[in-house]
DNA sequence: CTGAAAGCGCTAACAC
DNA sequence: GTGTTAGCGCTTTCAG
C-alpha cells in the first residue's frame, strides 16, 4: 500500500494525498476530498513510509543515544530522558548499548550515521576517533556527550565535584574522621570528579583518607573493596564513602557477611541516588542524587533546539540512614 | 557526500561503488578499482544512507521493541536481549518505552510501522486493536509478544506458573504454614500465573493463604502491603511471598521500619531474580530467576528467522537467605 | 568487467 | 484546487 495506490483507489493524485498527510491541505484541498482521503487512510490501514519521506525531505527526525549499559538503571533513566524529549519534538530514538566497549560504541555510531540521525547523545567510553568525527561533520550530525566529558563536543553533566565535596563535608560534620574511599575507574571522569571533590573537602578539614580503593563501579568491586577495607578501619567510628551506589551496596553486603552493622559499626555512603537503591534493603542509603533523566533530557534538547553549550546540572544530597553521628571518638574533636 | 559524488571523484560509475559497498564485487570489479573505492570511502568519510538502501532494497533490517518501562531492570535486560540478537543478524533496533500506557504503546507501534521495521517484539500493556493489526498485516510486519501473552500473536514467556508452584513448595517445606501473598496487577498475566501457581501449590498441601494483597509490581505497593500484612501474620512463623522482587524489597523495608528482621521474624520471597536485587542489601533474596535477556533474545530470533511458535522458557529457583527453617510451630506438623 | 537507466515511496515546485 | 513531474540516494537489471 503506497501513496500512489491509495491515490488511484480514490481517483485523486498522490499530491493531494500527500498534502493531507502533511497537514498542508489548508486552502489547497477541498473539505470533501480531505475527508475522503482521511477516511480511506484509516480504512485501508495506510501508513506513510518514513523512509521515503525522510529521503525526500532530507530530514529523518530521528535521534540516537548510545549508553554503556542499558540494564544499568542510571543509564536507562538517562536514555528515557532522551527519548522523552525527542518524542515531544516528534523525533524517534535509536537506543544503543555499547556494553562498555569502544568497538561496539563505534559500530553503533556508524550505524546511526548511516541511519542519518539528526543528532546523537553519547555516554562515551572514551575519546572519539578522528575518522568518526570526519563522518559526523560530513553528514552534519550533532553530537553531545552526556554524563561524561570528552574533547571537542558539548556536554551535559552533573556537578559531581561539588556534590562529592558536600557529601564529604556532611560526613565529616557527623564526626567521622576515619574515612576510606572506594573510587570508580580512573578513566571515567565522573569517578575522578567525585574522588577529587572528596579529597578537596578532606583537605579543608586537614584530614587524610585512611585508604583509597579503585573499583569499577560494579557491585562486585564494591564487595571486594568492603572485604579489604574492613581491616584498615576502626569499627564504630569508620566510614566508607563510595563512588556510586552500586559499590556502596557491595560494601554493605561485605560488611554484613562479617557481621558488621551499618551504620552502627561502619558508615557507608554512595553516589547517584537512584530510586532503586536509596530505598532498598532495610535502610536508606546516604548518597547524592544525580539527575540522570534530566541529563538525557537536556542533551536531547540541545540537539533538537540546536543550542549546544555545556550544561552542568546541580545535584542533591540525600542524608539517608547509613551514616550516624560519631562523638569525640579518637580524641579528635571536629 | 552521496554515492554519485564519490563515483564522480573517482571517475567510476555509482554502480561500481555500490558493488563494492555491498560486497558484490567478487569477479565483477577489478581488484585495483576495489581498492581505489575502499580507500576513497574511508578518506572521504562516505557512509551509505540506510534510508536510500532500504527504500531501494525494500528491506530495512530494523526491529522494534516496546517495553512498559525501560528503567525497570527486568525490561531493560529484555530489551538488551532483543538488541543483542538483532545486532548479531545485522539489524538495528528501535527501543521504545510505553510507560505502561496503551496510548503511548499504540503511538510507538505506529511509528515503528512507519519506519517499516521488519518485525517487533512487544511487552504488551493490553490487547492490540483491530486497526493496528490491519496495518501490521498490510505491511507484513511480524509481531511477537514477550513476557506476556495476548491473543493472536506468538509469545515468548517464562514458566511463571511452574516457577511459582516450585517456590511455594520450597517455602512450605521450610515449615511455613502462615503464608501471605502480595500479587501483581490482575490485568497482567505474569502476575496471574504466579498467583495461580501459588494457590495451586497451597492446595496440594491443604493450606490456605492468610491473605492476598494486590499490588502493582512497584516498590511502593510492596511497602504498603508490608505495612498492612504485618498485622495479619504471626511473627517468627509467617512468610510473605511477593509477585516480584521489587515488591519484596518494599515489604522488607516496611518490616524493617517496624523493627522486624528478615528472615528471623518474617520470611520474604520475590520473583524475577534480577542480579540487582538478589545480591542487594545485607541478604540474598529468595526468589525465582526469570530469564529476561533470553526472553528478549528468543523473541528477536523468532522474527529474524521467521519461526513463530510459542516458547515457554524454564525458570530457576534461587534459595536465597530471606526464608529460614520453621519447626513444628503452630501445632502443625508438615 | 563496467556503465546507463529505471525506480523504490514520497514531496514540492510548477503548471493548469 | 488539483495534477504532473522531477528527484531525494541508492541498487539492479540490462547492454555493451
Amino acid at each position: 500500500m503506497t501513496i500512489r495506490e491509495l491515490a488511484k483507489v480514490l481517483g485523486v493524485s498522490p499530491a493531494t494525498v500527500s498534502r493531507v498527510i502533511n497537514h498542508k491541505a489548508q486552502g489547497h484541498v477541498s473539505e470533501e476530498k480531505q475527508e475522503l482521503v482521511m477516511k480511506a487512510i484509516v480504512e485501508l490501514g495506510y501508513t506513510p513510509s518514513k523512509l521515503a519521506q525522510a529521503l525526500r525531505k532530507q530530514r529523518t527526525e530521528t535521534l540516537g543515544v548510545v549508553v554503556p549499559d542499558i540494564s544499568n538503571p542510571f543509564f536507562s533513566l538517562l536514555a528515557r530522558g532522551v527519548e522523552t524529549c525527542a518524542s515531544k519534538h516528534g523525533f524517534m530514538t535509536f537506543i544503543c548499548d555499547s556494553n562498555h566497549s569502544p568497538e561496539r560504541e563505534e559500530r553503533h555510531i556508524n550505524n546511526l550515521i548511516s541511519a542519518r540521525v539528526e543528532g546523537m547523545v553519547i555516554v562515551p567510553t572514551g575519546e572519539i576517533k578522528r575518522d568518526i568525527f570526519k563522518k559526523l561533520l560530513r553528514y552534519d550530525i550533532n553530537v553531545v556527550a552526556a554524563d561524561r566529558r570528552i574533547s571537542k563536543i558539548p556536554v551535559v553533566e552533573a556537578d559531581n565535584l561539588e556534590g562529592s565535596r558536600k557529601l564529604t563535608h556532611f560526613v565529616i560534620e557527623h564526626g567521622y574522621s576515619h574515612i576510606a574511599y572506594v573510587a570508580g575507574p580512573p578513566n571515567v571522569c565522573t569517578a575522578q570528579d567525585r574522588l577529587k571533590g572528596f579529597l578537596s573537602a578532606l583537605g579543608e578539614y586537614d584530614l587524610a583518607a585512611i585508604a583509597v580503593f579503585y573499583g569499577d563501579f560494579t557491585y562486585h568491586s564494591g564487595y571486594k573493596a568492603g572485604k579489604v577495607l574492613l581491616e584498615k578501619l576502626p569499627s564504630s567510628e569508620g566510614v566508607i564513602m563510595c563512588g556510586n551506589d552500586l559499590m556502596a551496596v557491595g560494601v554493605i553486603q561485605a560488611l554484613a557477611e562479617n557481621s558488621y552493622k551499618v551504620p552502627d559499626d561502619f558508615g557507608v555512603t554512595g553516589f547517584d541516588g537512584l530510586p532503586i537503591f536509596t530505598t532498598l534493603g532495610a535502610l536508606q542509603l546516604c548518597t547524592v542524587k544525580v539527575p540522570a533523566f534530566d541529563i538525557g533530557f537536556a542533551a536531547a534538547k540541545m540537539i533538537v533546539t540546536g543550542k549546544c553549550e555545556d550544561i552542568v546540572l546541580p545535584v542533591e544530597l540525600v542524608p539517608g540512614a547509613t551514616i550516624r553521628t560519631v562523638l569525640y571518638s579518637s580524641g579528635k574533636n571536629i
